[in-house]
DNA sequence: TTGTATGCGTTATCAT
DNA sequence: ATGATAACGCATACAA
């Protein structure tokens, strides 16, 4: 019976500390949970024989303990897509503040990959961050019932929920259009089943509406670039004067698209994007709303953190408003465009 | 001696289901760790205990037990710079697929984040994934002694990492940029820390040097668009008739300034990028050296995977090619550009 | 093939 | 203020 049978990987333990130390390891254990407990002289010995071990406190152990583990799990459709990454970024430094590590997963846009992620991560996680998911609201609300679950760009009654005011940032952007001499406008929708895309699309309905302005729908399947550009060769064929776009991206998309097909930006076409995530790094630079994703990214950890560490339940719903950054892709209207219109019979 | 001290949070044990099944709980146990030890009628019973009652084995507790969390760490400098996202996004995929789950750690650029990111975090992962790593090589090799630890753009001996071969790529460009009759060309650097800066500088000087082309380097400290637009300043000052920048946001800064100045791309300037992570969703399309940052997250997982299943201790040291990919911001350089040169005297 | 018993590193409940 | 000891949920050596 002297065969180890789990070579332990050398990391002392807290037993070794309190050998050290010539105390109990309940005594170790409390210098580094509950110091409060301990006389400081004490303190002081045991972590002396720590630091000279190096000897740091197994969070597997206490998370098995405790029903604790101090990890979050953020889950994102893509992160590839870019508005994500400033929210990634953003969550990993707050949680990371709070001394909580953060899992990341991406479901490729798929529902039942969030799923899956979900219920795999489930155990290791206090709770969860679910950005923009496709999941639907039952399933969301299944996993909800089991750890504390923070939505963003998603509004579900009665789950804590950071979102944006797209309605402000869109009115804005219509506004802004029509005071130029826009009249006819097209909208290129996102993914159909994404919530973001059905508010926007809904906010620019109503301000068209009210503004006295026609608004057109084009879709663009899927938030990307390709989708944009392929957007650009349907607005060919209609008569509006100014996009707006799902996001930055098809925004982007759309621009090339055009701008291959000897448009030139914003003389013959105004475009506006949303988000601002790569607005500033385009050229030229685009007229986009901003949805300051680093922030959304920040408000939801804080608002698990919250419900973590006060235990209570409760389901706040934070708007973060949205706002029009004009930049140079948008302009008046050229009068003269009929030669776009019906690009195979009009002679000039 | 009734009252539970710790709620259970509801979530069954095997205990539960081995009650529900009428086995023990090795069983149990054995039914989703070694099913190959069990009778399949006796797997089909636990199983449909299991998930009856919606049993999932907590991998908590299975990591304390094993030694192993089926976690991976991964480190980068910063989610938001685009070279990243599809790095992170690729290496959670295959991770995934071995059903690992990742944590992501955002340094910030900061060596010392790095240290406290990985020391947080070590108890809870398998093994390490630094990517472009800040830190000095003598704590990095610290934290290998404790996992193993996979390097991506960083070459240190004796430890596994998966680099691009700068050489092969870089040298494409310069060539590609002589024969459009290039003879002076900029290298506008990123940050200098940067073993992944090092190398491209390093490349770009020795390909000029053998094409007897004339290299200046411009310092653009951080890999950002905005050093890029200034960096277009310096460029101003300068004979150059074509740039290459450290990567692909730099790029776009630099095209941006110089258009901000009332140049046309390519036409007073050839620009190519690095990392081919936005080239194609620029306008006009960047020519640029292709990265496959992709292919280098999952090479990299792979690589970790293979030693933590294996149990071997090699350090493999894989390289990916990189290559040049010819889009539209190379040109011949235009002939008369001396009004440049000196702005302020000539008069034309 | 399956059950019994012990350990993984920590926290928490009792004592002292 | 500190020490002994029983959980936490699972895996595994050993026994049957």
């Amino acid at each position: 019976v002297f065969a180890l049978t789990k070579p332990n990987t050398g990391t002392p333990t807290i037993t070794e500390v309190a050998l050290a130390a010539g105390v109990s390891r309940a005594t170790v254990s409390r210098t580094f949970s509950r110091p409060e407990l301990l006389t400081s002289e004490t303190i002081e010995r045991v972590r002396a024989a720590a630091a000279q071990l190096g000897y740091v406190p197994n969070p597997v152990a206490r998370a098995l303990s405790t029903g604790r583990a101090r990890n979050i799990a953020l889950i994102v459709p893509d992160i590839a897509n870019p508005f994500f990454p400033p929210l990634i970024r953003a969550a990993q430094a707050r949680a990371d503040e709070a001394s909580y590590a953060v899992f990341l997963g991406d479901s490729d846009e798929k529902p039942e990959r969030e799923d899956v992620l979900l219920t795999k991560i489930a155990a290791q996680v206090d709770g969860f961050i679910l950005a923009s998911p496709r999941l639907d609201e039952h399933r969301i609300r299944t996993h909800a019932a089991r750890r504390p679950l923070i939505l963003i760009n998603r509004d579900i009654e009665a789950l804590p929920r950071a979102l944006m005011d797209v309605d402000v940032g869109i009115t804005q952007a219509i506004t802004h259009l029509a005071e130029l001499g826009h009249r006819r406008i097209a909208y290129v929708s996102g993914p159909s089943a994404s919530w973001a895309n059905q508010q926007r699309q809904k906010a620019a309905v109503k301000a068209a509406k009210r503004l006295g302005l026609t608004l057109m729908g084009i879709a663009a399947l899927h938030p990307t670039y390709q989708s944009g550009q392929e957007a650009a060769t349907k607005l060919l064929n209609t008569d509006v004067t100014a996009t707006i776009a799902f996001d930055d991206l098809v925004a982007q998309g759309v621009i090339a698209g055009l701008a291959d097909r000897g448009l030139q930006i914003p003389r013959d076409m105004s475009v506006v994007g949303f988000d601002d995530v790569l607005a500033a790094r385009t050229y030229p630079p685009l007229t986009t709303v901003a949805a300051h994703c680093a922030e959304l990214g920040v408000r939801a950890v804080e608002l698990l953190l919250e419900i973590l560490e006060s235990g209570r339940n409760e389901a706040p719903r934070i708007v973060i408003p949205t706002e029009l950054v004009v930049r140079a892709t948008t302009s008046e209207p050229a009068k003269l465009r009929s030669s776009r219109r019906k690009p195979l019979t009009a002679a000039s």
